[in-house]
DNA sequence: TAAAATAGTTCGAAAGACCTAACAATTGGA
DNA sequence: TCCAATTGTTAGGTCTTTCGAACTATTTTA
């Protein structure tokens, strides 16, 4: 039940892969978390000790839904704490990862709930808050972007698809399913338990994962619904 | 020069005993810390070897220059994300303490100054953004309460104090020097590398260090100088 | 298909942080 | 002043995480 910090690493890196549809396997962690093979493979067994993880001798590890259940909440801790320093504090990406990969073992349930909360207020005052964004931003390279992941907007918010952030296998993927710059996208739906969200693509109805709905930057335009 | 993440912490529980006039004793520090006192003497051990720290066998441990240097910079850290997560965020103090201690470590230079302009311009832009606060604070104890720390206000700030935030010694010597709920007080200087704050109290001249002016709320009132 | 390259595993060992228990020094009353 | 309580120290041990190196299994390729 209990995991450890460093750990709890381990299992959002697995579930990190997984949904960008690369195998969690062993040289892939050591090389993302920066350690050995060694220390991977120690830790994938106290994984699946804890009955987060299943894995035969040589074979590809695979999340229980224990396992998911808990990297998912590491997850979307991680997104909302990376979220807040790198857009709204202004922190650069990397080292805004590395504090919300420190951060994101501390957080309790409440404070997540506000800090979700604070995020999302942020990002919905920033249209008419102009100037704060503008004060902040000063120094970034486009102040005037107020585009944000499709992961982060509300139901019923629609916008224009701005840029992929993804490389390689993902950003073909959501390429060739029509999430190009300039297509028009709105939110239908959040449905957090199955990890997935609907949306409508240039009013076809689509359904997404949030790793894919994370790599696809909005411009959000007027809200309908 | 390289401190361990932990061997951070029990340096700075020094530095904020220090400034509380309170003796950094093995038992005061593994009480704070929650550690055993064996613990802490191979911290210190460390932290002696590091030459951040004196200490003759029996005696009370003594900061020295570097090691005052490398606690101010933790604690200055500590204070700008304790701030942002209890006063901005909304997140519970006892919380926002904690998740900030596992920050601190990890916040380089350049990310601070982001916060701390972060901290600053949110401070300053309340005034006039009510709405963030009362949407923001809905929910908790005051939302119409803009008190900040004397420690926050900017160099010809002025306002009226609202309440201590100490106990015993400290409270009881803040309050003897006429720093009372309804007097007035203005920021006249920060001198930073001596961790002295120039202020104002009720127009008379007074020099505060970073503890006490970090215990002393403020209600900010129009700007002056 | 056999050799070479890659991927996964196991085995000590080291480093760090922590603990308990026993012991030594200091301090503060009676 | 001396005994008891407090405070500080040391020794020895556990636990966790990490590593390098040697090893085995699998996959690729010539």
């Amino acid at each position: 039940m209990a995991l450890s910090e460093r750990t709890e690493d381990y299992l959002e890196e697995i579930f990190s892969l997984e949904m960008e549809s690369q195998e969690p396997s062993v040289t892939a962690l050591a090389k993302n978390l920066h350690v050995s093979k060694a220390s991977v493979v120690s830790a994938l067994k106290k994984l699946c000790g804890e009955g987060f993880l299943v894995q035969e001798k040589y074979g590809t590890p695979n999340l229980t839904e224990k396992g998911k259940e808990r990297a998912l909440k590491i997850f979307r801790r991680h997104q909302h704490l990376s979220y807040l320093l790198r857009e709204i504090i202004g922190i650069k990406p990397d080292v805004a990862s590395e504090i919300a990969c420190a951060m994101e073992h501390v957080l309790d349930p409440e404070s997540e709930k506000r800090l979700a909360a604070f995020v999302d207020f942020y990002c919905v005052s920033m249209k008419e808050e102009r100037q704060w964004v503008s004060r902040l931003q000063s120094g970034l390279d486009n102040p005037e972007d107020l585009s944000r992941p499709l992961l982060m907007l509300e139901e019923g918010e629609n916008g224009r698809v701005v840029r992929i952030t993804a490389r390689e296998l993902l950003r073909k993927r959501l390429l060739d399913s029509g999430f190009s710059p300039g297509s028009h996208v709105q939110c239908i739906n959040h449905s957090c338990e199955e990890q997935l969200i609907e949306v409508s693509l240039n009013g076809t109805p689509a359904v997404m994962n949030m790793k894919e709905a994370l790599a696809v930057w909005v411009l959000p335009e007027d809200k309908t619904g």
